[in-house]
DNA sequence: TTAGGGTTAG
């Protein structure tokens, strides 16, 4: 059954290439070259106008097109088939990608290295990262050469789906094999380096890549800038800041926004002023990221009205604020317990046209989580499922840890249970949400089970998770198994930290054992751990 | 002549 074109722009275009295509083959390509941005415009507008429907239509014109060409005698070259592929790819339709990949293949048609990439992308997307290297096996048994582009999407597949240290491991092996990568595969892994929070890694390959006789451009800069300012290594930053500058590169919006953010995380202001000044000399403007990174420093500091200056002076400079502005005012009122302003905040997104998201609903329902006010934390809970947003685990452990802390436990399992069979899966945080819980009201064996169940689904516990549990078993009195447990964080690489040390010399102490806290107190001396107020407190009171 | 990388909020 021949498919249905449903926009009319796209059927003109579409009979445009049917027509087109009996006179003249470069006139195909043109036509499907402003199909294929007409398809970008519909994704665009999609997201801009969030109409559910366009985007449904642009997947199904694109089908549509693609069934017309696939029929057409003789057939077209691959080069129009994968550009409505990588149209369909922008559009995250990965299976449909992959399906009409398949169609073509049945058709005769023969993949070059472009359609392969792209399936190698689509796989990767999916996560199926095991097709995506069966593809490269094809591409190396059809004698295909695999290019950096077929190579960086196998890498980044790597690094979105966990597995950063493969990719490096990958790359080092085509290197070695003498595949060339360009600038943009070593972009991918340094930014996965650099999420991961491997910025000394990520530091050193930037500089093996000169070897390769690549050059870090300016993104790849930003990248390491924003890696090393999350790390607190600001000093550094502002070290290939200048290495930017010193080869004649421009520092674009990206830099500033990632050395302002470095600086505000630090609190120094001069800094941040000299780099605001810097931008207006550079005629870089500041875009709404730069005002919401000033925003919530101002926020994180209590300085309300400051931040409401920034947001008028921005509105004032053209940037219009957008859903993260309002986010991060919110969250500076709940950081310092005000969540009645947060939600006045909350109740004026309409006027601004803007839509709350699943973050705006998190941090309302955590500001009333924090002050005991779960009824209002439940309402907004049940008004974000009469929208079309999606509540997450951050949305479910806050609600959890919120009816916990009210003491209602029987309602948290409730819910726990249910995101297990059918949801967003809990993360170490919900299961420390409810092991928490569950020790509080001296139900210990109840979260041992837990904590054997948190292993079965594959999660790795945390200090947090140990904590609990060592405090959960010292206040039962049972020391021998909390001693276990600080045995086995050290098996884990996992180092504890005071409250690990306080919870165990309190439980040594309240059960007699004062020499065994003495020894623990100067082997947490001895691991250079700033001793607190709570530890000495602990030990006097053991005295007394 | 189609395919791959970068910034914000819990």
């Amino acid at each position: 059954m021949e498919a249905q074109i449903k926009n009319p722009i796209l059927l003109i275009i579409g009979m445009k290439i049917v027509m087109s295509y009996t006179s003249k083959t470069s006139s195909l390509r043109y036509a499907i070259c402003k199909f294929s941005v007409s398809l970008r415009f519909f994704s665009y507008s999609q997201n801009q106008s969030a109409k559910k429907n366009s985007r449904f239509e642009a997947i199904g014109d694109a089908v549509a097109l693609f069934s017309r060409l696939i029929t057409i005698h003789p057939l077209p070259s691959v080069v129009e088939f994968n550009m409505i592929l990588g149209s369909i790819v922008k559009m995250k339709h990965y299976p449909t990608a992959i399906s009409l990949y398949k169609q073509m293949g049945l058709r005769g048609i023969t993949p070059s290295i472009v359609s392969l990439s792209i399936l190698i992308n689509c796989y990767c997307h999916l996560g199926h990262m095991g097709f995506a290297f069966s593809v490269l096996g094809m591409v190396l048994k059809g004698g295909y050469q695999p290019n950096a582009v077929t190579l960086t999407t196998l890498m980044r597949g790597l690094c979105v789906n966990g597995e950063v240290r493969k990719a490096v491991d990958f790359h080092e092996s085509v290197v070695a094999q003498g595949f060339v990568l360009d600038e943009v595969s070593y972009g991918t892994l340094i930014n996965g380096l650099c999420k991961i929070g491997q910025v000394r890694d990520a530091y050193e390959l930037m500089h093996k890549m000169e070897g390769q006789m690549v050059r870090p451009n300016v993104v790849i800069y930003n990248m390491m800038i924003d890696g090393l300012c999350k790390d607190g290594f600001v000093t550094e930053a502002c070290g290939l800041y200048s290495e930017i500058v010193g080869q004649g590169m421009s520092p674009d919006i990206f830099t500033y926004t990632c050395l302002i953010h470095g600086f505000c995380s630090l609190g120094q202001w001069q800094e941040v002023t000299r780099l605001l000044s810097d931008m207006v000399d550079k005629n870089v403007k500041p875009n709404v990221y730069t005002y919401n990174i000033l925003i919530d420093a101002l926020c994180r500091k209590r300085m309300f009205r400051k931040a409401h200056d920034m947001c008028n002076l921005m509105i004032k400079r053209g940037q219009r604020p957008d859903v993260v502005t309002f986010n991060t005012l919110m969250s500076g009122y709940c950081l310092y317990n005000d969540v009645d302003e947060a939600r006045k905040l909350f109740d004026t997104f309409v006027e601004w046209d803007i839509m709350p998201d699943v973050w705006s609903y998190n941090i309302l329902i955590i500001g009333y989580c924090k002050s005991k006010r779960i009824v209002e934390a439940m309402n907004l809970f049940n008004k974000m499922h009469c929208t079309n947003l999606v509540p997450n685990i951050v949305t479910y452990s806050s609600v959890i840890d919120g009816l916990c802390k009210c003491g209602r436990i029987s309602y948290a399992w409730e819910l726990f249970n249910a995101i297990q069979a059918d949801g967003p899966s809990p993360n170490v945080i919900t299961y420390n949400i409810m092991l928490d819980a569950l020790c509080k009201i001296q139900l210990i064996d109840d979260a041992s089970e837990l904590f054997n169940l948190l292993f079965e689904r594959g999660l790795t516990p945390n200090v947090s998770t140990y904590n609990i549990l060592i405090n959960g078993y010292c206040k039962s009195k049972r020391i021998g198994e909390a001693m276990n447990l600080f045995k086995e964080m050290h098996h884990r690489n996992l180092v504890p930290d005071l409250v690990t040390y306080n919870s165990l010399i309190d439980g040594l102490c309240k059960s007699g054992r004062i020499s065994h806290a003495w020894e623990l107190f100067y082997v947490m001396h001895d691991s250079g751990m700033p001793v607190n107020l709570i530890s000495y407190n602990i030990l006097l009171d053991a005295f007394s």
